[in-house]
DNA sequence: GTTGGCGGTAATAGTACCGC
DNA sequence: GCGGTACTATTACCGCCAAC
């Protein structure tokens, strides 16, 4: 995608409709409204003819390969394209328009520019590969799947994407096998890739290869990118919070260091836990002010501000000991399993709990006065459970919380 | 120093309207 | 009727300030 500096908007679609591309396209004239309203409206013939209407995501990628996600919505018969606001700034889109309109060329997402997470698996062909031997600085592609490559060319570069990123890679030819070099060591180290991990390899066309991780305990690996627009991403297994690698020195966001990967039963973890499972302990643990989970916790008594303005500030010293991690999304767990992605924001020394918290509190009909206890069960994942303590039912085993510092850590 | 409250702003989501 | 644009309500985020 190249912003176009024209001197106007005809010499823009001029050459923008001079654009040629192998892949279906199509020209969109920048409209102050695809800034001040935050879309950008796709005309319904594109989307009829080459979006799958099942397609909720996307990503925008211009020409040195930074890429944006960004999400596709339908608005009565029109079709949008969201979140896309770090695209256009980034871009400078936003003081062009206002000069004069700028042109983008968006190319369609499967096969190029945008690309559907999560589903790589589906994308034929494919060809799996374990982790096993001195896998860290080449590795090989089967010699039966270059068959797939158009006339049995191999592209000497191409890209593998997981959904926290893509990363380019060269493709070298030694003594008649093919193998991922140049690049591949990156990727490892990135991906922080172990020994007998199981990546599944999804053709993409000239894209490259979309690349799902399955880690030694046999589930996928998902990434969280931690970025302010990407609220719902938090998945249950092997999570990772990760910046793209594509985010790096280009984006403004906060510093997120990449969290070890650790192959951990998270659901046996959990599952032992005496808060998931034993609702009528912690009420005891509570009442004798002792609570002890082995693991951190806090406990709050929730106000009309949490509920009203959909956030709560989590106590100082648990964020300085226990969340290290900066703007992250965390999920808290009821008994019952229901989860909800909330977003840890970070103001200074202090945390608090933000996007999505509204919602916890309204799913679980949370009143002024409740207690909750919130445990910190998995640090890589970010995963609280949350234990609730309706004021109407805990009057006669817990303390009536004070007006202020109602903080028990 | 910590915490909660509040106001301002940006972004998102949804609907209404207009022109072809 | 359809597609695109304009408008609006809601939500999320940020930062300041006062109370404790």
């Amino acid at each position: 995608m190249h912003p176009v500096a024209a001197s106007g908007k005809d010499r823009a679609l001029l050459r923008a409709n001079a654009y040629k591309s192998k892949y279906p396209s199509f020209t969109a004239a920048i409209h102050p409204t695809n800034i001040c309203g935050c879309y950008l409206a796709l005309p319904a013939e594109f989307v009829k003819e080459h979006l799958n209407q099942a397609h909720d995501k996307a990503i925008l990628r211009v020409s040195d390969e930074r890429t944006w996600h960004v999400n596709l919505c339908k608005y009565g018969r029109a079709f949008r394209l969201q979140r896309w606001m770090r695209f256009v700034r980034e871009n400078d889109l936003k003081q062009k328009v206002k000069k004069e309109d700028n042109v983008s060329q968006l190319r369609r997402g499967r096969k190029i520019g945008m690309a559907r997470k999560s589903s790589a698996v589906r994308r034929k062909p494919s060809f799996f590969k374990a982790l096993v031997g001195n896998f860290s600085n080449q590795l090989q592609i089967p010699p039966a799947f270059l068959v797939h490559f158009d006339g049995g060319k191999v592209p000497q570069k191409s890209h593998l994407w997981t959904s926290a990123g893509s990363w380019p890679v060269n493709v070298k030819k030694v003594d008649d096998k093919f193998f991922f070099q140049k690049g591949w060591k990156k990727f490892v180290h990135d991906n922080d890739l172990k020994l007998c991990e199981f990546l599944v390899f999804g053709c993409a066309g000239d894209l490259g290869f979309y690349v799902d991780i399955y880690g030694r305990n046999g589930c996928k690996r998902e990434f969280v990118t931690a970025e302010r627009d990407r609220p719902h991403e938090v998945g249950h297994g092997n999570v990772i919070y990760r910046r793209s690698p594509r985010h790096h020195g280009k984006q403004n966001l906060p510093s997120v260091d990449p969290i070890k990967y650790e192959a951990t039963n998270t659901e046996s973890e959990t599952s032992m836990h005496p808060l998931a499972t034993s609702t009528g302990k912690t009420v005891l643990l509570q009442r004798n002010n002792s609570f002890n989970s082995g693991k951190p916790f806090f406990k709050v008594a929730i106000q009309n501000s949490y509920i009203c303005k959909g956030y709560m500030y989590l106590p100082s010293n648990f964020v300085k000991t226990h969340l290290t991690e900066q703007r992250a999304t965390v999920t808290l767990r009821v008994s019952d399993g229901k989860t909800w992605p909330v977003k840890l924001v970070f103001e200074g020394v202090r945390g608090k709990f933000g996007g999505g918290f509204r919602t916890f509190c309204r799913d679980n009909n949370l009143k002024v006065g409740d207690m909750c206890v919130f445990v910190l069960i998995n640090k890589i994942e970010f995963l609280f459970e949350a234990v609730i303590y309706r004021k109407t039912e805990a009057s006669s085993c817990t303390s009536s919380p004070g007006k202020s510092r109602r903080r028990i850590n």
